[in-house]
DNA sequence: GTATTGCAGTAACAATGGTTACAGAGCTAC
DNA sequence: GTAGCTCTGTAACCATTGTTACTGCAATAC
């Protein structure tokens, strides 16, 4: 485990904290698709990216669903790390996007951590930064942006996250993660495929130029 | 100045925080309205609130707003934090949304202490959590929410903030806090006046029962 | 092969919110 | 007083998104 843990975070941690991880941590593989934490969920440990991508989604008290962003490699959920801090359950959903790698660390050392190690306080700042931005990104979206921008910055955001042209999705998938409907999703995506920017299959869409 | 910092922050921080609050932090008195910062500023400091209240917005490329959240007492600017780490822009505007006073502290300081003292590591990172929890709170709102709903919403928020049930405002500035036109905010206010739920005067809005 | 199921395409319509245009009310300056 | 300005109310219309309903195609089970 010591390798795969100092392949993703040995440039940014001293060897010190990356054996005490390495001890401490609990390594955990999940296949895409499954959740790896629920609404009301007690949360009790943060999770370290090693490999994979995992979405974040909200929920309201209807049951409907908005995808928030994804966390990959070397990242890890500063909305878990909040709640961890206040003991309170989890606010939001995770779900394994690709396969994934991660590690979980006891809420106790992470706290320890913190006044030990200067890199980890950094890493810490940088993760909740970076969800800041992430967030902002997503307020950005969903305030400022029409449908059809926003699923061509949803389908750019995919096949990055994958590294492939080719995403494996149907309609009502994503209409759920971008909270609208099937019908609005498959209406738009024929409309890019008709501007050439995308090719539509079954359960598949490639990205041609977005 | 020492005794408006200990009344407002004294119950979390050491006497020692406290006078070196003092010592190197720069007291500011802000009229209601004025910019506190401007999206693209370089950001030099940190602001600690005393007392009275700050509206920070999100702008777009084409000028529009969006209200984000209100900052009170007690609190700071997670976001502010978290361009001071980066040494980068700002992303958002802070404007006074009543009288202000707040105390300003240097950057190179701000980190010094997040080694030196545990209170004031809790306190950042009770910030940051703070702000995710209103970014959520704002998704929320413009995912869910229908805009009878978000201005209800922002109408409880303004009240709450100001401790009072007059609104001393025009539709068109709700309209901009809200991302959207003078017309539906008239439209939709009439409604709730229609309901009950306020009494409408010129450039005031009176909370009854929302 | 056929039956079943899930997915995609499309039309017609409804609801919400945004835009334009204009009238009138209230405040201020003179 | 009245002229000028800002703010509010309202109607009519448009654009975008959401809903319902139905069709046909592809994959899978049998």
């Amino acid at each position: 485990m010591h390798e795969e843990i100092k392949e993703a975070y040995g440039f940014l941690f001293e060897k010190e904290l990356l054996e005490e991880i390495s001890e401490v941590g609990t390594l955990k593989r999940v296949k895409a698709g499954e959740t790896i934490i629920e609404i009301g969920d007690y949360v009790t440990g943060m999770p370290l990216l090693i490999d994979g991508a995992i979405k974040i989604l909200r929920e309201d008290d209807k049951g409907d669903e908005l995808l928030l962003y994804f966390l990959e490699r070397g990242d890890t959920c500063a909305m878990t790390l909040s709640c961890c801090l206040g003991q309170k359950k989890s606010e939001i959903r995770a779900v394994a996007e690709t396969d994934t790698i991660f590690v979980m660390i006891p809420i106790a050392k992470m706290e320890e951590w913190t006044s030990k190690y200067k890199t980890w306080r950094n890493f810490v700042f940088q993760a909740y930064h970076a969800r800041l931005s992430e967030m902002l990104d997503t307020i950005d979206a969903i305030a400022f942006l029409n449908m059809d921008q926003r699923l061509m910055k949803y389908l750019r955001d995919r096949a990055k996250i994958k590294g492939e042209v080719e995403i494996q999705s149907t309609h009502q998938q994503i209409a759920y993660d971008l909270h609208t409907s099937r019908v609005v999703i498959s209406r738009l995506l024929k409309k890019l495929e008709m501007e050439g920017k995308i090719s539509l299959q079954r359960n598949q869409i490639k990205v041609i130029d977005l």
